[in-house]
DNA sequence: GTAAATCTAGGTCATGCGACCTAAGCTGTC
DNA sequence: GACAGCTTAGGTCGCATGACCTAGATTTAC
């Protein structure tokens, strides 16, 4: 085995962990090759050793951070009940909604990386990437509830807008958590039961 | 009448302009003292005489900006014909979503003050005051189509979140914007036209 | 007309940044 | 054990930033 790449792939991960607590932590312009220095204990040189532009740890960063939440979005399991009821979405709703009202770390995450994407392209595509990957995870694991592929689209197209909208006006609108979750699930559930086109 | 106060009224204008164009440009860290100062033809210190440091000029533009975005909202007539239906509705979501997915300078400058308002306490708080108030502005815009208070309140907390997270998923998702404009259109109208408790 | 206020300009300061360069130390190979 | 390639450290460079200071110009008030 070789363990000159288990120290490189090791150092270059306790890099990125840093370079995303900073990015959390500090936003796009906290996150520099010197607070990353500092957070690692390497010297800022060894750093850039590893990355050697600021752009490719971030477009790094980008790219393992997307594949993790694509990761455990693909770990959900939607709990499916004999009798088919809003109530197998209505838990999947509640674990997207739970992040945006507690304004989670991966929330944070993202805003910053959809203020990056309007003048990086090539986190733009990262970005665009992940929500069409995101909602073609979201329709095979729906598919077996809908009828129609329109409806199923159609119910996708819907629930990934919202909750990323939810997690940044959350807490200023008049309906709470529960009633969104249920009324989405409510709505969802009769878009992918929809058996003629409307 | 006040000359002076014109005066400073118009340089202060002046400021507030160049600095939201480089807030939508350049974003956060791309609007500096220095930049507006270029971009108004005034010397560094003439506008910091306006705004002592950048957080008072961060926070004058905000409140400018939202207050404006507010205006135009209320300006927003909703087409009510004889007969209620989906439709009228239809128009009013559809110019939510063509910003969101023309990626307008009101969306780019939201997603910088998204970020911002994730360490700048004084911005996230106007972000907020903002989203309840344009709640409250749709509120009794739709008050007369509505049938109850409680219907009322979901078709709003259903369609804020969700115009807002197209402006960011709007080009990965699977149905197109007149698709999803229709079907949200029959949604909120269900919702208020709901005569019992769900 | 003069004194006070408002406004404008120029300059300086310490700080932090990314990129770059050079020279060591380390490691695995032959 | 010597050599080559990978890894680490320290230092420098030019540049941009926000804040601050001082002085001069302009306008207003009395």
């Amino acid at each position: 085995m070789d363990i000159t790449l288990m120290v490189k792939t090791a150092k270059t991960e306790k890099i990125l962990d840093a370079a995303q607590q900073l990015l959390n932590a500090e936003g796009d312009y906290g996150l520099t090759m010197r607070q990353v220095a500092l957070k690692t204990g390497m010297s800022l040189s060894n750093v850039q050793y590893y990355f050697k532009t600021r752009d490719d740890l971030l477009k790094a960063l980008a790219d393992r951070y997307f594949a993790g939440c694509l990761e455990e979005l693909r770990a959900l399991e939607i709990a499916r009940s004999q009798d088919p009821s809003p109530r197998d979405l209505e838990t999947l709703i509640l674990i997207f909604l739970k992040h945006g009202w507690e304004l989670s770390e991966m929330c944070r995450i993202f805003r910053e990386y959809w203020a990056i994407s309007t003048r990086n392209p090539a986190i733009d595509s990262y970005v665009k990437d992940y929500y069409r990957e995101v909602a073609s995870v979201l329709e095979a694991k729906l598919r077996p509830m809908a009828s129609t592929d329109r409806g199923l689209s159609r119910a996708i197209s819907l629930f990934i807008p919202y909750a990323e909208g939810y997690s940044i006006t959350a807490t200023a609108m008049p309906a709470d958590m529960d009633t969104m979750a249920k009324t989405l699930a409510d709505i969802m559930f009769e878009l992918l039961q929809e058996q003629t086109q409307g």
